[in-house]
DNA sequence: TACTTATATCAATGAGTCTTGAAGTATTGA
DNA sequence: TCAATACTTCAAGACTCATTGATATAAGTA
């Protein structure tokens, strides 16, 4: 992840749409949804708008897509997610650890660790 | 941190200029810098340029601000950072903490944790 | 082939953002 | 009080982004 990467990643992160999507894919899982449907699931979206924000994520790397039939089904690329929050940490760590412990601990509870515990 | 914290934070480090400056006070630490430091450490900014970043961030609430004589002395806002990162991670783990594990792996490498190891 | 479904692309419009330079505010010192 | 320093605020222009509606492509179906 180079800062290139993270200001696509962190542009197309901060329109709310685009934000919702992602949230909606990664809760989707691997097999994603299609286009159709992500439209479905948000407020009023035109096919063309759905469109848009899709290939502005795809390009920013956060999704992926793939055909099924006459559907295109998009599912969010969930190294991408990690890579960047690896940045955002990798960044803020310089010297202060106090910064990542608490975030740590958050992450402990979210996706409780198979093994060790995390102590800020 | 709530969905519209979490866009404006992304919004605020979506733009260069506003991104390096966040990282150039995560290394400077809670001492923080000085306005014009900061304008010196980046490339040809101009005073009401940096002005207008600076508050953005400030109004994003990832660096806060304290007058030191002439001197406005800008510093990160360190738990703004790791509650973004809490706020995606949230959202990344719905059902899917494989996603978690690979950033907690980074984190555990940057932040070397007190207690406790993570294994993916 | 013609029709339907599903999605993408294009062009235009309006909204928002970034930069610049000038003017304003706050602090310090003579 | 005057001048210098350090920032901020304001206004204007260029640029980018989001939305809309129309058109285009691609894949099934009759």
């Amino acid at each position: 992840m180079h800062e290139k990467q993270a200001l696509g990643a962190f542009a197309a992160l901060s329109q709310e749409t685009r934000l919702r999507i992602v949230r909606l894919l990664v809760t989707a899982g691997p097999e994603g949804m299609s286009a159709g449907a992500i439209g479905e699931a948000m407020d009023s979206a035109s096919s063309s708008r759905m469109s848009f924000h899709l290939s502005h994520l795809e390009q920013a790397g956060l999704v992926e897509s793939r055909r099924e039939g006459r559907s295109i089904i998009y599912s969010a690329v969930l190294t991408a997610l990690s890579g960047l929050v690896e940045f955002l940490m990798r960044d803020c760590c310089q010297g202060h650890p106090e910064v990542c412990h608490p975030a740590m601990a958050a992450l402990s509870s979210c996706c409780e660790p198979t093994k060790g515990s995390i102590r800020g």
